[in-house]
This record gives structure tokens, sequence and C-alpha cells, in this order.
DNA sequence: ATGTGGCCAGCGAGGCCAATT
DNA sequence: AATTGGCCTCGCTGGCCACAT
């Protein structure tokens, strides 16, 4: 059994990972109805949708947290937690970091470098000429934690919440529309080769920072690039057609074959408060 | 026994809120150390001292929780919960609403209309022409909970988490020195008539916002006015002649005679962890 | 020197549009 | 019409400075 996620198989690397998703996605399908109820009927004042992902992300996760290793870091992650993570490869210490998105896109998300878990290399068109661009990872492929015996290495596992929505109305409920809530793995560092082996292979793109202004660097990941290469990546907790106000409960896999597949699951809806 | 903060008379309301700010500097006190060694060390990026003041918040509250409301609000509030407050006039439905501010000056403080709980009056003096000044609360007195047999009101209550500090260095740790942690209890609404009669009495002051450039109205708290009225209100946990990193332990009150007293408290320290 | 007033800076986080394909 | 590039908006938080006392 191991304990330093170095030295795990890159494929227990990749199922921690998949295990991780998965708790996540089963706590915000539970929380997915008074997530959309406080998301929706929130009064517009300026930049909400930002704040309403990050305290709706944090109550979807925090009451699905496990045993944790007594550590904190601050800074721009919204939730990050450190914990043993059980896993069949060992019980393995993590840092989980997970970053709320408020988006009226649906097709990709924008990171900061600061999120960035893995050296990305990817190609830029611009009036049809294609060069290749690199952005440096932000992402410490582990954190540090002393410990009797010598230092825990804690691996980061980097997931990406977004809120995809659009404005329904200024002056009444429901001022806003909770369509979807994307989750999203993005592989460690250490599964570059897999994921990223060159500019031409992966899901990385140009960021929307501005360079003339010489903003610094942002890149984008994009939603059906994640999937092909790794359809449990990428995670879609749907409205459409709920007719109780939760989230359609269904988690994408790959069958042996390496086929897609769509897996119903089971939850436990935590109730919608506050219906005056 | 009240259940019912509406029918608490004012000073058991005064009683409420000072357990709730006791116990909130027993919380900060007791996390001093880390949040000194987190603060000092975290490496310049733009706007950090904002959200490490938040997350420090967040850590050294937490843990001092108690009896939870399952109800959630979203919003601008950093650290906010529902909770069932132990009082001796009553079981009082409490909302904690707990903002942390970071800055460089240590007499004042800038709320946000919204985070303004009572209907606040005040002098603005410009050219030597005085003039009265008036902003609403902007946080309700109360956040009405549906429960079995009626409508819960959980009173709100107001704690400003100040952290004080200065920039040391750019280039190495530490880069900043974090000097003192003052904690507000703003009084609830229903307290203006004692606090705030009138413009000429009370904390209250023009806020930081442009005018000129028409941006919404802020106010502004001021520290030692805030102590004469209510010297317990004002807490000031300092690091000034710290041995072993963590803040001076004094609570300050007044004694039966109305004279301003400091009380050393015990506290069990939280370990400084990461030092490497 | 301090205590107030208040303009502005910086920086997040996305909206949104334009140029391609 | 859908995809990708990228400029700019907007608002949140305080730094910081200028008077006034």
């Amino acid at each position: 059994m191991h304990q330093d996620y170095r030295l795990l198989p890159l494929d227990d690397l990749e199922l921690l990972e998949k295990q991780t998703l998965r708790m996540i996605v089963q706590a915000l399908q539970q929380y997915s109805g008074e997530a959309k109820r406080i998301f929706d009927n929130a009064p517009p004042k300026g930049t909400e949708v930002i704040v309403l992902a990050e305290d709706l992300t944090q109550y979807a996760l925090e009451v699905a947290e496990i045993y944790p290793i007594d550590r904190r870091f601050a800074g721009f992650i919204d939730y990050k937690r450190s914990r043993w993570f059980p896993t069949s490869a060992g019980l393995i210490p993590q840092v989980l970091l997970a970053d709320a998105k408020a988006s009226k896109e649906n097709n990709r998300d924008t990171l900061q470098a600061s999120q960035l878990p893995m050296d990305a290399d990817f190609n830029v068109t611009v009036d049809g000429v294609t060069t290749a661009h690199h952005l440096d990872a932000g992402v410490p492929q582990h954190m540090e934690i002393p410990s009797a015996g010598g230092v825990l290495h804690a691996v980061t596992t980097s997931i990406f919440v977004h809120m995809y929505y659009r404005d329904v109305s200024k002056i009444q409920e429901p001022y806003r529309d909770l369509k979807d809530i994307y989750v999203l793995a993005v592989p460690h560092g250490r599964l570059k080769d897999k994921y990223n082996p060159n500019a031409s292979t992966g899901f990385w793109g140009k960021g929307k920072h501005s360079d003339a202004r010489q903003e610094d660097p942002r890149i984008r990941v994009y939603f059906d690039r994640l999937r092909q290469a790794c359809p449990w990546r990428l995670q879609q907790l749907t409205y459409a057609g709920s007719t109780d106000g939760f989230t359609q409960a269904i988690w994408r896999d790959v069958d042996a074959s390496g086929f897609e597949t769509n897996e119903p699951f089971l939850y436990l809806p935590r109730p919608i408060q506050g219906e005056a």
C-alpha cells in the first residue's frame, strides 16, 4: 500500500482523481435542489453570480468531506481541503483544490496560471498562422506537510465546478436560470505525457487575457476535447427536464471497450429549503 | 425563556452580542499563531491580503461553531452561519455575519451599505460646513426561517475581523507583518436609539466611496468612538511583545462602575503548523 | 501630528463581440 | 452556425493623499 502519490502507477493516480470527482458529483447532485433555488433567486447586485457559485460549491462539498488532515492553506482557491483519501492502492494524502465558475458559456473554462495543474502546450491560430504556446503549471504537484517520520507529499487534485446559467429578469424572481452544473477533473501534472504530449494534442487553448494590455496569461480548457480524452473527466449535471428541482443524476464513464456510458445513480436529496 | 429576539429586552440583546463576540475572540486568539505565519509569509500576488484575511477568519471561526441550524444563505458576507445561540434569556436563533478586513489603518473600518446593521445618522464636515447624513441599514434585523409551528426569526449579528498589517518585503519572507487583529461587534439595528440617537452621537462617519464618481455609498466605523460607547465592542488582539507567535489574550470589558477593564484569559493555542 | 474625507488604483472574473473555420 | 481569440467592462477592496483641526 502506497502513501506517496509519486510512487503510484499513473493508472492509480487517475483512479484517485476519478474517485475524487465521483464523490464531488454525488455531493453536487444532492445539493442541486437548494443550489438552484438560491442561484436563481438571489437579487442582482453587481457581480453576485461569482460569489453565489463560490458559496454553493462550498455548501455542496463541505458535507461530503473525509478524514481531514489538520493542515490549512490560504489563497485564491475557492475551496481547499487537506485529507486522507482512501484508494485501493493506499491511503493517499491529498489537497483538494476546487474552483467555482459562473458562466454564460458551456463549452470552456478559463483558468488562471495559478489554477493550472500541468505544464500546458497548445496551438494558437491567428490570421491563419498557427503557433505553439506554452504555459507552466501554477499548481504544485503536491504540498509538503511535515509529519512524524518525515514529510508527507499531499497530491493536489484540481476540480472545477462550472455553473452554466443565463439571465432571466432584472426585476423579479427568478433573476437567473441555472441550467447545468459542469464538473471538471483536470489531470494532475504527472499525467501530462498522456493528455498533452505536444501542442497538437490536448484540451488546452488560448486564454481570455488580453496580450495587448499585458495581462497575466490565462488558459482555457475545452470541454469537448477533455471529454474525448477521458469521458469521466467532464461531468454534466443538468436541470433540463427536471420536475423536482434537482439535476439528473447521471455519471459519465467508459466501459471496458472504451465507449462512453451514462450511468444513473441514486442519491439522497438535501431538502430545498426556503420556499416561502 | 424567549425564542424570539424581538421580545428580548435590549440589555439581553446586548448580552447576546457580547457572548457572540467573546467566543469569536477566543477562537481568533487560539488561531492567532498559525494566522500570523500564513498572513506574513504568503507570497505577494496582487490583492492577496484580502483573501488571506477571509481564509484565516474562516479557519479561526469554523472550529468554534455551535448548534447549527440547517439553513444557508449565499452572498457577499465572508463568513455566515445559522445556529442556535444559548443565552440566559433563551435559546435564540441567530445568523452570524462576520466580515474580514485587511488594512494598513487601525482606527476605522469601511462598511458597504449591505454590511450596515442599523440605520445610521452622522455628520460630515467639509470646508468647515457640517451637514447631517443618513444611510439605511442594509443588513436585515433577522432572517426568516420556516419551521415546524411557524417562522423562526433568526437575529443577525454583525462582526468585523480587521487584520491590521504593514508591508515588509517584496522579495522574501516575511512579506508582511500582521500587527493586530481588531474585532468589532457592531450593534444590532434595534440598538440604534442607544448608540446613534442622532447625527451628533455615534461612531459612524463618511464612507470612503467617491461621490464625484457616483459610487455606491459606504460608511465608516470609528474605533475610538465605538470603544467609548461600549468598550467590549472593540477588541484588540495584538502581536506586540509576543514571544510565542500568538496574540496577547486579553478581553476588554467594563466593571460594575462602568470603567474599562482588561481581563487576561486562558486559551488552548492551536499549533503553528508549517514551520519548515 | 492626527483625524476625516474621498479619489483612484489594481485586479479579479467574466460578458461579449469579432474574426475564423 | 459554431468555435476560438481576446478586448474591455464592472465592481470590489483598500491604498493613499490632501486637507482640516
